[in-house]
DNA sequence: GTCTATACCGAGATAGAC
DNA sequence: GTCTATCTCGGTATAGAC
C-alpha cells in the first residue's frame, strides 16, 4: 500500500509477499475488502495507544503535535482515506475510529488547555484540536507533492504557539 | 470519478458513457493516464479562473473562503490526489498547479491583508493562506466521512475572523 | 489449513478494416 | 475518425484434492 498504493495490494500480490497461496486471502478475510478492514483496525488500535501515551505524557501538546505531524503515520492514513472514498465497509470503519480519536483528543486536551490558562470561551478545545489536525494533515499532503510554499512559516507558528503554552520541548 | 472513484473511470466505461468505442480513448489520449491529465488540466484551468475572479472581487477574503470551502470542488480534487499518489505524470501536473494557485493566492491576499491592517510580521500571508486552506480541506474530508466534531465551532471561528477584517458578507 | 486448478471478468492496448 | 476484433494480463473468488 505504501509503495504502490492500495490498488496494488491485490490478493495475488499480498499472498505472494506472504509466501502463501492467494486462495488463503479469501479463506482468512473473506474478501479483499475484509483484509483492508482488518489491516486498518490493527493499525488504528496501535495508533490509539500511541495517542493515549502522548496525551498523558509530560508535555501533551508537544507530544500530540509530533504524533499527528509524523509523515510515517500519515501516508498510510491517506491511502486508507482514498480507499474508503468508495467502499462503505472501510468508510464506516474509518469514520468510527476518527470520532473515537477526536473524542479522546478533546477530552484530554480540554483539561490541558484549561491548565495552561487558555480561554475556552474564545478558543474551544474542539476548535484548537481541529485546527492543529488540519494544519498537520494539509502540510503532509502538500509535502508529498513537493509543494511547500508557506510550510516553514506555518510550522514555526504552530511550534511557537505550543511553546508559549507548554514551554520549550524538553529532550525526549 | 465522483460517483465511484477514479478506479471506476476505465477506458471501457468512459467510452460507453460517451457513446463511443473504447479504442478511441487510446486514439485521443494515448493512455488512460493521459486522459486523467487532460481532465485535470481542464478542471484546473476553470478553477484558476474562478480563483482570479474571487481574489479580485469586492470581498476577496469571503470569496476566497467560499471558493475553497465548496464541497463540489473538493470531491474531485480528493479523487485526483488519491489518483496522483502513485502516478508520476499526474502528480507532477497537480504539484505544478498547486504552486501556481498558492502563488496567486499569496500575491493577491498579501495586499488585501495589508489593507485590512493585518501585521504581516506576526501573520505572514503565506501562513494565513495555508491555515485557511488546511481548515477548509480538512473539514470537507471529515464531512465526507460524516465526522463533524468541532466543525460548526471551527467554521464559525473562521467566519468571525473574516468578518472582523472584511465586514459581514454582503449579498451576492 | 493449504494447495491446485479454474471460472469469470474486465482492464489497457493495438492492428487493421472501413 | 471510428469501428471490430483480439491480445495479454491480472484481478477476485470458489471447488475440491490433500
Amino acid at each position: 500500500m505504501l509503495r504502490e498504493g492500495y490498488a496494488a495490494a491485490t490478493t495475488r500480490r499480498v499472498a505472494a509477499e506472504a509466501g502463501v497461496n492467494s486462495a488463503l486471502v479469501s479463506y482468512y478475510f473473506e474478501s479483499i475488502d475484509g483484509m483492508f478492514v482488518e489491516l486498518f483496525r490493527r493499525g488504528a488500535e496501535q495508533s490509539f495507544e500511541r495517542l493515549q501515551e502522548a496525551l498523558s505524557s509530560e508535555q501533551p501538546l508537544w507530544a500530540f503535535w509530533e504524533l499527528i505531524h509524523d509523515q510515517s503515520n500519515s501516508a498510510l492514513t491517506m491511502e486508507f482515506i482514498a480507499l474508503a472514498n468508495h467502499r462503505k465497509a472501510i468508510r464506516d470503519e474509518i469514520a468510527e475510529y476518527s470520532r473515537r480519536f477526536r473524542r479522546a483528543q478533546v477530552d484530554s486536551l480540554h483539561e490541558v488547555f484549561d491548565r495552561y490558562g487558555v480561554d475556552s470561551a474564545h478558543w474551544p478545545t474542539e476548535v484548537l484540536v481541529v485546527i492543529l489536525s488540519a494544519i498537520s494533515r494539509y502540510l503532509l499532503i502538500e509535502k508529498s507533492f513537493d509543494v511547500d510554499i508557506g510550510h516553514a512559516e506555518t510550522e514555526a507558528m504552530v511550534r511557537r504557539y505550543i511553546a508559549e503554552l507548554e514551554g520549550e520541548r524538553s529532550a525526549a
